[in-house]
DNA sequence: GCCTAAAGAATGGCATACCGTTTTTTGGCG
DNA sequence: CGCCAAAAAACGGTATGCCATTCTTTAGGC
């Protein structure tokens, strides 16, 4: 894993110190480089980025309005923690948005798309065939954000990130202990079967089952009805 | 319309200025006092607000991240102008939501949580019949609102709340002018049917649709099969 | 020896100052 | 009279300073 230095994504100089430090901030915080719950002390931070505190603390109210980061009066910022109860609604959120980009997707996307994410699918396979845990978990990230991406809508493509990288942490952790691995496989493969054939409908059904399945072990109260399953770890970033 | 000023929402002294201030700045925008496109001084603004310039340049992350505002590089906030391709998309992400919120909504709501819903239902008739748009306005709101928070899904009623927002300007203006007015008050009674009869797919179903026929006019490239529709205006925060 | 309270250190909130860039105004030239 | 260029004003970006609150540490009492 490479280091995650400021000054990366500032492709051009349209990107003001604020950006950088949020993107940085952001990467470490959906990276798990800082626990859920720590303080972000940003004298320390600033001095540590060479920033003064100004940038850091407009940062910070970037990433609390993405969710990331939670500001309390008088106490700065610290790291969100994601609660059981918030994972199975987020969750859940992203279900019905990656179900409607499903069916988007297959409306939109060319053939080459869809050759691209029968590729990214067996690269999957063949990490999975090698318990390729990293890997694994890499390239299905790729597979569902490639199909969000598919869809053409901006909106809900930017929403579906935001929300995805609020759960990232989490859906690492669960992938690395996992056991129903091949269950998620399984339906890896009906997805791509329906991709193929471009059936929408089922395509979204298919992607919303599996995802909702994955979370169930965080549902708390959980509303009767709402959709819920088995674990293999979704989109990101 | 009562005047926006800042010191209201601060419920107790847990708010921080910045929050004040974001308030009165999202307030106003939603509200159309500000033009979109139009440019937030941060100086006159800080100001006219009497706070300084720090908490207004927090408000303004705070903003652009919930997209109400767009900040330039040197060239500070402007009002974000949400094109007819963004209401298209943003539309179609709304219908999404407010689809899967009414299902969770029929699973979870409770019978007088329904009631309640025809009551407002038959409150916004009485304005349709009466040809007063400002109330059928609100009212549709609050119904569209109630449904999504019956949801229970926290998660969803923030982003649906954000989104919304979002398009609360364009929703008022087209709530102004347009001539459907009849087709869009069927399909909230057909709505309001399924509702009561806790028909969780048939409530979504109808909701997409009312709202998909909605936008309808604003479609530009339109990726075949995203499903639009027919004026009536919707929830907004 | 442990719990508590007070003092000191650290921290966040807000205001202000300084600098470089952008925008506007104005004065001169075509 | 209009257009362009240069200067001045305005503005945004970042750094720093001050104050109030919170946290930590330590000293005193039970």
């Amino acid at each position: 894993m490479t280091a995650i230095t400021m000054d990366e994504a500032a492709v051009d100089a349209r990107e003001g110190l604020v950006e950088k430090v949020a993107n940085y901030l952001r990467e470490h915080i959906v990276m798990d480089h800082f626990q859920p719950g720590q303080r972000l002390p940003e004298r320390k931070l600033a001095e540590e980025l060479d920033v003064s505190r100004t940038p850091m603390r407009e940062a910070f109210k970037i990433l609390a309005a993405e969710g990331l980061v939670v500001i309390s009066p008088r106490r700065g910022a610290v790291v969100a923690d994601v609660s059981p109860q918030d994972v199975q609604e987020k969750a859940y959120v992203l279900s019905v948005l990656e179900q409607s980009a499903a069916e988007l997707c297959c409306a939109n996307a060319s053939d080459d798309d869809i050759a691209e994410l029968q590729a990214l699918h067996f690269e999957m396979k063949a990490a999975f065939l090698r318990r390729d845990r990293q890997n694994y978990f890499r390239l299905n990230q790729a597979i569902h954000n490639r199909i969000v991406s598919l869809s053409g809508n901006n909106s809900l493509i930017e929403i579906h990130a935001t929300l995805s990288r609020q759960l990232y942490r989490v859906r690492y952790l669960s992938n690395l202990k996992n056991e129903k691995w091949s269950v998620a496989m399984d339906e890896h493969e009906a997805i791509m079967a329906a991709l193929e054939a471009r059936d929408g409908k089922q395509v979204g059904n298919e992607l919303r089952n599996h995802l909702g399945k994955t979370w169930m072990k965080y549902a708390n109260p959980a509303p009767k009805d709402q959709p819920l399953a088995d674990v293999d770890t979704e989109s990101g970033q």
